[in-house]
DNA sequence: CGGGCAATTGAAATACATCAAGGCGTGTGG
DNA sequence: CCACACGCCTTGATGTATTTCAATTGCCCG
């Protein structure tokens, strides 16, 4: 019953998500913050000690990169976690022209906000392959109310998304590309870091540059072009689908950070 | 003690905000969403009609325009709800860059993510004369416990909030000046529209043109030149500080609203 | 081997910023 | 009452960051 051995779907691309075998969040690696272990906490009845126990019946999905893994309609009652990999927040406009509100790495969730009402136009992509539990709105909306700790935890995360979510507005409306892009790569290593998932200064960036284009409100092309620049001028080191900042001082110097 | 005929100040420019009468927020002429109100709803004991009687000791202030509400600094303590005229919620960067993340109207209060948490950086300052009333924080959110109405209503409030947050962010990272002059003014006649603001397709407009351009990443240069070429083509009209909408459906194809 | 996605690079176009000058209205001080 | 300064808006000339267009390469995978 327990694929454990489950090789990488490769480029079939299943069309729907498989439904993977139920392990422990713990493969999660994620030290701080980590949405699934909360509701886990939340719910445990005080013996236990494992952190998540798939406690609202969601159970772990796989689905490969460059799909959709959900849609934020009003319709959609299911709220997805990232288990393991990288998803997009993304809104999409008219015209082909989209906005990436904010990449989810793992223990993230869509969004706060979306426990509380809908946030209709926005989907969550996939970036690399993704495993994610699907929660049910409704199921975590009457937990908060029966959990104090889960709602603080709530409205901590809530808290400082929006600290986020405001940070990217200034940059797009009043920070220059190479900021933005020195911003983009300082903020993601510090939250891998703070999910144990860089080493030294080194971490696994799945990012495509249209991801990043979409991110920081530029062209693919422009994104390449900074890239090269930052690249030559020996302040980040990109190697297949790795990037180490070799020269954090001047990184942070070039983001506007003192 | 109470001064109703108080005069203007003009330009006396007080340091500090001048504590004035006491009256009730009627005249705030907030028809749709109203945060006193809700405080008030929420405090009624169920005889009374008045919809808000000052209930958590908020002593109703003036301020003059140009000057500085409050800090949402961790120090803090004080929620201020605007009753009167028009503020911003700014965020002001090294090197004198503002980006204005959002035009407060009478009955708005700075942001339901500052009931639960600092917004370090982020100022109120007065656009017009100002009148608000201040909260306690830890007053609002004792209430948020006890009233399970208020807590929505605050909730229901919070994603709204959002999601024009999330409408700027898209602005600033994929929209062109013309699209973002246009939907600035559309978005603010629908908010005076829900607020009894509105006379047909004309509001009063106290915005210089360094608030627009605050709120689109723009300059004011710039700012003129795309309003003078709405003006030139007849979409909006602007006669001393009042705005009206001339061609509404050519106005929202520009925005690019369909 | 071929096809599609991704990245790079250069040349040209453009949207917007910067710089600079002038006008207009309004409060201020002589 | 006038002169003046100051904030605000406008307008034109110039500069620049970023986009758009186009061609090329490499790579992965079938």
């Amino acid at each position: 019953m327990n694929k454990l051995v489950e090789k990488k779907p490769a480029h079939t691309h299943p069309a729907r998500p498989t439904a993977t075998s139920e392990r422990s969040c713990t493969v999660c690696a994620v030290e701080e913050f980590n949405f699934c272990a909360a509701v886990g906490v939340a719910l445990k009845t005080g013996t236990g000690d494992v952190p998540c126990l798939l406690p609202l019946g969601a159970v772990a999905q796989k689905i490969s990169a460059r799909r959709i893994i959900c849609h934020l309609n009003e319709r959609s009652e299911s709220v997805p976690v990232i288990c393991q990999g990288w998803a997009a927040l993304t809104i999409a406009l008219p015209g082909g022209r989209r906005q990436i509100l904010s990449f989810l790495l793992p223990g993230d969730t869509v969004s706060m906000a979306y426990l509380f009402g809908p946030m209709p136009g926005r989907i969550v992509d996939a970036i690399t392959d993704v495993t994610f539990r699907s929660f049910k709105r409704y199921d975590l909306q009457t937990l908060l109310f029966k959990d104090a700790d889960f709602f603080e935890t709530v409205m901590k995360a809530w808290v400082e998304e929006e600290e986020r979510s405001v940070q990217l507005t200034v940059d797009l409306g009043r920070r220059t590309a190479d900021e933005r892009l020195a911003r983009l790569i300082l903020t993601l290593a510090g939250r891998l870091t703070k999910r144990g998932m860089m080493r030294d200064l080194s971490m696994e960036f799945p990012l495509r540059q249209h991801h990043i284009a979409d991110a920081t409100g530029l062209t693919p092309v422009h994104v390449s072009k900074v890239i090269g620049e930052f690249q030559r001028a020996d302040l980040i080191e990109i190697n297949n689908r790795s990037l180490t900042i070799v020269d954090l001082v001047a990184l942070r110097r070039v983001g506007g950070i003192y």
